[in-house]
DNA sequence: CAGTAATAGTTGCACTCGCAACCAAGTCAA
DNA sequence: TTGACTTGGTTGCGAGTGCAACTATTACTG
């Protein structure tokens, strides 16, 4: 314990799954990106409502573990693009439930289909067997090292 | 392919390897930050001069694959708190040679063993052999996904 | 009910980032 | 030597982020 065992970044945990997150994350940045302007924030709240329909600012929160400010502000850039609209909750006056609009739809099916695209190669890459466990250790990691986590 | 398929962000490999990066790293990021008010580029960059001793801000890009005007920013802030010292290179006077100061030793020899601790709690947490399993992976999608991929 | 605590969402601010533009020093070739 | 090009490094600026503070509404409790 006394010799600092000389500490490799080039080996280190956190900084190879930073490194594969950003490498694997700008390259598909430019799909919404350069075609439709969006970050990747944007990007992830649409792919919530997306697949789960309707829904407040709050549920993407709990669901996508992004911070709530940040969901904010990427719905208000989403609905001056008029991806999605807002509507007061009856229930609960202070919430608001988003949805896509129609062009909302055609943009997630259009990223959706590209992500899917992708997300196939990659996992074709390093071989399909070996990526399903990788799915399952990067939910093992997540799961394990406290709650949030998100960036962009 | 007429069919969207229906995408599912939580299975989308660029985004498992976000949070589980994120998740890491903010952890990890207590370290330095709370107890030396680094940056997560300050930390990579004091690790870099660590481990291979003094060299030009040119070469911390080369192998750390970190933006250069972000090493050029986290140089100066650590100059500042006096963890390395520069010296213009008498081969090239463009270039400035990066030193760490016996502080600054210091500092890496504190936050490089916090690292490997960290690093290897979490490899047993998710066991050791899967840990470098994940290793080989992470490496081979940073190696085919293009070239850079830094962020913090 | 009043009165306090919790919650949905927004905003101000300080900070980091990325990109392009920019110096200064070095290289190369006519 | 002069002029065109490359390279090490810095800086200005627009944009995204996190955190804390804040508004409005709802829930709880006596």
């Amino acid at each position: 314990m006394a010799v600092p065992a000389d500490f490799d970044l080039e080996s280190f945990l956190p900084y190879l799954l930073n490194q594969a997150a950003e490498a694997t994350s700008k390259s598909f940045q430019a799909s919404y990106k350069a075609t439709y302007g969006m970050t990747r924030t944007q990007w992830r709240v649409l792919a919530n409502l997306g697949k789960f329909g309707s829904m407040t600012a709050r549920d993407i929160c709990a669901i996508s573990h992004i911070e709530k400010t940040k969901v904010s502000r990427a719905v208000s850039a989403l609905e001056e693009d008029l991806l999605l609209s807002r509507a007061v909750s009856p229930q609960d006056r202070r919430a608001e439930i988003l949805s896509l609009t129609d062009r909302g739809r055609e943009v997630f099916a259009d990223l959706g289909q590209k992500a899917i695209e992708y997300d196939l190669a990659l996992r074709a890459q390093i071989g399909p067997e070996i990526a399903a466990q990788l799915d399952e250790l990067l939910r093992s990691i997540i799961a394990e090292s406290g709650t949030d986590g998100d960036e962009d």
